[in-house]
RNA sequence: AGUCCCGUAGCUCAGCUGGUUAGAGCGCUACACUGAUAAUGUAGAGGUCCGCAGUUCAAGUCUGCGCGGGACUACCA
């Protein structure tokens, strides 16, 4: 038997299935069950359990457990083992908040041993509530022997990939800016700078500064045209003018337009001459003042004459030397105080000139480097001016030691001197955000420090060549956002000083001249050996790889010299780009297992990971074996709320996953996120969405199934007869199986190329419009009428095929209800040997059972029939009222064929006698036609417009012609065209004296006069429905037999006496009279008549 | 600031290599159907396809410039 229930409940099955699935192990054997020479390679990219999951995750893992799902169901072996990522800042930060302490405290208040254990403690705090959920959403994922970052195991193998870096020499120490806050003394991460409220406005002091140009033979040209000999200035604008006693540079760019103008510095009156960019004259030049009086001028009034007098390219300035301008201090290295081109000067502020202090930006440090001029650290790691800066020596730049009112902005101080010694041109505030430290509230730096990088860029063309043959989905990630991210490759910056993750495993020297990087443990053991002895200690390996026990071994150079390690950890995205070597702890273990394993068939990720994990994978697998690291990935966009906005606990839009799985059931969940919008699009997620899915596409489906069940089992159907041939079904059962095998062929090619929403959709499609409502619907008296015969098997058989295919196609994406259908069906059928649709293979297309015809023309129907109610509905017509006829116009030998092929369909769905097919020479239809621009856009070009009108406006005559000809002759503009058939579009406009109904080419007449037999049918079939409709309310089963009494009435004698044999069998009745007087049910045929019933079961 | 994604009906989204009446579902209104019934059918209302310019005989679709939402990277005078 098959189950039958009472009504649909998804969470009720989720329970049942999870159940079934762990009591029989069906993730075990789905994987042990497959070859391992045949697998595919999926990477879980690991998560982080020291937060909570959200919905996103359950987006995130549907699509991973969906394509996995479906190549195990295409016979490979996916093993999916699970990973955690255990390092990093966020763990860090969760652990100060927890214990209530800072940075600081650690190694002072608390032991760094101590910090650490707990930060062990808590990255694994929410593993339970992670696996529940992995659990409830169905996604399968190996969480008995998952990889764990902080294991030494794991370490071992970081430490053996960074060795290959060191060995390649792609591993060095560096010298970089990077965001630093001297009040905390550290250097801050981006993920740091990026924290809500770390950029704020403030009001700085800024400084248009003359930078005096020398004159020589390089820059001499600039004064060619000059009379006098006034100075000649370069105007530089800061927001930070305690980085100009730093200055050993100015930047222009190369294709912007520079000036010279003549003019007076407003401070100090002194006539002056100044070069900036030509643009940007009317930020700092008052237009009242052009060729004003230079004479009458004095300083601090209001307008400063100017006039402009030269112009050059910036790539002309090249070389020009410049006095520097707070002589403090002199680089030792590097031919400083020239003019520098560089791209990256724009005139969107400032002056077009830009003033490079090397020690304190990026981009300064960049141009200065690749110009070989050295830099100035006048401002020392407190925050404060070092000795050597005159009278600001010891001053602090910014409020650093928290002295609110009392603090003098050092800023304000090197403007007055500026000013008073002619080298400022304008001092003003201004207002810009700026990144602040968000422990100390101060604002950061940006600051040389020493870090260990990647050479990345050495390897950055083969990078980007690996990366061309990655599948991205979407491709545009992979070219534009990764793709532009590789041809812009930075050096990867791995040095982070904190104290929980992976140690880097490079021992210095004390002067540095001398290191040595481990890569292994064993290495370590050797090298401990010999410090040992060398240096007469009793150090050994220490049980965790960890700070601090990490940090207090020391080793010995080859020359003797002691060696310490040098304190930074590495980044933890080099953990996880770590994970396909280090979660088989290759090469030390599993030689093979990482073989078979590498690389990846499949990843899948967030979009904004396209430069965290992405970019570590590729990079790592890049670099050290000239591999990709996946070959297929899908970055998969947000899940915001259902008005766009992102979801947050502060904003309380969060959706719980435990509430919505729990209450919603996981499959509704799963396909709601699969269906409604592509994985890489954002999701705006709105839980009324799984609702319409759980009962538009499972209630239908389910519907469907229990009508199957309902049946069958009245009939003892177990398909235990042999497949009826082809030849023996019906149209329509080839008609939905060549649908069904369209389906399956489509499907699993769009799963294979990843695109499971257009895989949803399509199964969707075919569920509620082709097999519910036009298969079942159109066949269901076939399985509720007459004897268990050929047609009736076939019908089975059809609809059994339909089912149990849908549900191995929807078991990807909903496992939980894919598994509840398959093994209603196949337990009982055991027509397949598998226990769980899991283990199953997906369905093979039958090809040879595919017919094109066959679908066009039983969509010919559905459009016809669709039609036929139309024109009922507008002649207010029941559809139970039979009627004669309808008339078809044909357009077409073949289409008429089409018709008459699935006429009997047409006929009883909107319940008609006959069709009518009527050929244009009968001379009722008027037809249409419409130029086909298809074929004829691309002869006619220019003259397509002109076509058309003559086309549109051909007579019914002409059409006829051209449709007796197959041809007809077109002048354009003297240009002659032969047209054929094919560039025409004509269809059936109008049947005269007939009302009509067109949709696109068909149109169709109904013929609306009853003869008196047509209206017994029809009082007959309203009979049948009363009664149905009784027999129902008295909760007769649906194979009961009885007996009908029906009171006399006029209008029902006819239909009584010509159908009553119709009415007996359609009811199950086995008499029906008429008594007079009758106590029975008054019911309400039509038209405000009234009958009583009386039934009684036999 | 740069790179990428998205912008089509009240809502969620289709719309293939450009081809002439721009679609679906939900929601709304009315009517019908009923041995699947929390389903279904028919009809109706609802669109400057974000804007502007260009290419083309033809643009929702291609190009450029904007606008709005989002992500990432950066934040620099």
């Amino acid at each position: 038997m098959y189950s039958e229930y009472d009504h649909l409940n998804l969470p009720k099955i989720d329970q049942a299935i999870l159940e079934f699935w762990e009591k029989e192990e069906i993730f075990d054997k789905s994987v042990e069950g497959r070859d391992p020479d045949n697998a595919f390679v999926f990477y879980e990219g690991p998560p982080s359990a020291n937060g909570k999951p959200g919905i996103h995750h359950v987006m995130a893992r549907a699509i991973k457990d969906i394509i996995c799902r479906y190549h195990s169901m295409k016979g490979k072996r996916v093993e999916r083992k699970g990973g955690w990522d255990t390092h990093g800042l966020p763990v860090e930060l969760q652990v100060e908040k927890e214990l209530g302490i800072t940075k600081d405290d650690i190694g002072n208040k608390i032991s760094v041993a101590a910090y650490n254990a707990h930060c062990r403690e808590t990255v694994m705090k929410y593993k339970s509530v992670w696996d529940d959920l992995t659990v409830k959403m169905g996604y399968w994922v190996d969480l008995d022997d998952p990889y764990i970052t902080f294991k030494n195991e794991y370490i071992e193998t970081v430490w053996y990939l960074l060795k290959k870096f060191y060995t390649k020499n792609l591993l060095y120490k560096g010298y970089t800016i990077q965001p630093y806050s001297p009040g905390a003394g550290t250097g801050l991460s981006t993920h740091e700078l990026n924290m809500p409220g770390a950029y704020r406005d403030v009001t700085d002091t800024t400084v248009v500064a003359q930078f005096q140009v020398v004159r020589d033979d390089t820059s001499d040209f600039l004064w060619d045209d000059m009379e006098d000999r006034t100075d000649l200035y370069l105007l530089a604008w800061t927001t930070t003018p305690w980085t100009l006693p730093s200055n050993t540079a100015l930047a222009v760019g190369p294709a912007i337009n520079y000036v010279r103008i003549r003019t007076m510095n407003p401070y100090t009156g002194i006539p002056i001459r100044v070069i900036l960019a030509e643009s940007l004259i009317s930020k700092w030049f008052d237009p009242a003042g052009e060729h004003g009086d230079f004479g009458g001028y004095k300083a601090g009034d209001k307008t400063v004459p100017w006039v402009r007098e030269a112009e050059w390219k910036g790539s002309e300035l090249d070389g020009v030397r410049y006095e520097q301008l707070l002589p403090y201090l002199q680089p030792d290295d590097g031919d400083a105080f020239r003019v520098l081109v560089d791209a990256f000067v724009t005139t969107e502020d400032g002056t077009g000139v830009v003033h490079l202090a090397p020690s304190f930006g990026a981009d300064d440090r960049r141009v200065a480097q690749k110009y070989g001029i050295g830099s100035l650290t006048m401002v020392d790691k407190k925050g404060k001016f070092v000795e050597e800066a005159g009278e600001f020596a010891g001053r602090y730049v910014k409020d650093y030691q928290d002295e609110g009112d009392q603090f003098t902005a050092v800023d304000i101080d090197i403007a007055v001197k500026l000013k008073k010694e002619n080298k400022a041109f304008n001092i003003q505030k201004y207002v810009h955000s700026y990144p602040h430290c968000w422990r100390t509230d101060k604002p950061i730096l940006y600051y040389p420090l020493d870090s260990w990088f990647i050479r990345s860029t050495a390897m950055k063309e083969r990078l980007v060549e690996l990366n061309k043959t990655i599948n991205w989905k979407p491709a545009s990630t992979g070219e534009g956002r990764f793709g532009n991210w590789l041809e812009n490759l930075q050096d990867w910056n791995l040095s982070r000083s904190r104290f929980w993750g992976i140690p880097l495993p490079i021992w210095r020297t004390a002067d540095g001249s001398e290191e040595k990087c481990i890569g292994s443990i064993e290495e370590l053991d050797k090298e401990i050996a010999v410090a040992n002895e060398s240096l007469g200690l009793e150090q050994s390996v220490p049980e965790d790889l960890h700070r601090p026990y990490i940090d207090e071994i020391v080793l010995v150079s080859e020359s003797g010299e002691p060696m310490k390690r040098e304190t930074d950890l590495i980044d933890v995205w080099f953990d996880s780009g770590s994970m396909p070597y280090a979660q088989w702890h290759y090469p030390f273990e599993n030689e093979e297992k990482f073989k078979e394993n590498y690389p990846a068939d499949f990843i899948s990720e967030g979009v904004d990971q396209t430069r965290g994990w992405f970019f570590t994978l590729h990079a790592i697998a890049g670099m050290l074996f000239d591999s990709v690291a996946f070959k297929n990935v899908i970055s998969t966009g947000l899940v915001l709320d259902k008005n766009g906005q992102k979801m947050s606990k502060r904003h309380g839009n969060a959706i719980d996953p435990f509430k919505t799985l729990s209450e919603k059931g996981a499959d509704a969940t799963r396909w709601y996120m699969i269906s409604n919008a592509q994985p890489w699009d954002n999701l705006k997620f709105d839980l009324a969405g799984i609702d319409e899915v759980s009962r538009k596409f499972f209630g239908t489906l389910y519907n469907t199934y229990s009508f199957f069940a309902l049946y069958a089992n009245i009939d003892k159907f177990k398909y235990e007869e042999p497949d009826m041939t082809w030849e023996e079904r019906p149209e329509i059962d080839r008609w939905i199986l060549s649908s069904l095998h369209t389906l399956t062929k489509e499907v699993d090619e769009l799963f294979g190329a990843y695109e499971p929403m257009q895989a949803a959709r399509k199964i969707m499609y075919f569920v509620d419009d082709q097999l519910s409502n036009w298969y079942v619907r159109l066949c269901r008296r076939r399985f509720w009428k007459g004897e268990y015969g050929a047609d009736k098997i076939a019908a089975y058989q059809t609809l059994y095929e339909c089912l149990t295919t849908t549900a191995k196609l929807i078991a990807p994406i909903a496992p939980f209800f894919g598994e509840w259908l398959y093994k209603n069906l196949n337990d009982v059928s055991q027509l397949e040997p598998y226990e769980s649709v899991h283990l199953s293979l997906m369905p093979t297309v039958k090809e040879d059972q595919i017919d094109q015809a066959l679908e066009e023309r039983m969509g010919y129907a559905k459009r016809i029939s669709s039609l036929g109610l139309s024109l009922r509905k507008k002649e207010q017509i029941r559809v139970r009222q039979p009627l004669q006829k309808i008339i078809l116009p044909v357009l077409d030998p073949r289409f008429e064929a089409q018709v008459r092929a699935v006429e009997d369909l047409i006929l009883a769905e909107i319940n008609v006698k006959q069709i009518q097919y009527v050929t244009d020479t009968s001379g009722i239809i008027k037809k249409s036609i419409r130029p086909n621009f298809k074929t004829l856009g691309r002869r006619m070009g220019k003259n397509m417009k002109a076509a058309a009108a003559l086309i549109n406006q051909l007579g019914q005559e002409e059409i006829a012609e051209i449709e007796k000809s197959g041809g007809y002759q077109l002048q354009i503009d003297g240009e002659d065209y032969a047209l054929t058939l094919e560039d025409f579009i004509i269809g059936s406009e109008d049947i005269e004296g007939w009302m009509v109904a067109k949709d696109d080419e068909i149109t169709v007449a109904l013929d609306i006069q009853l003869s008196s037999d047509l209206m017994a049918e029809g009082i007959a079939r309203e009979l049948v429905n009363r009664i149905q409709n009784l027999r129902k309310e008295a909760e007769y089963e649906v194979t009961d037999r009885i007996e009908v009494e029906m009171s006399r009435n006029a209008t029902v004698l006819p239909a009584v006496e010509k159908f009553s044999a119709y009415i007996k069998e359609e009811v199950l009745a086995d008499e029906l009279i008429i008594t007079e007087n009758l106590e029975g049910q008054e019911v309400e045929l039509i038209d405000g008549e009234k009958i009583k019933i009386l039934l009684h079961k036999n």
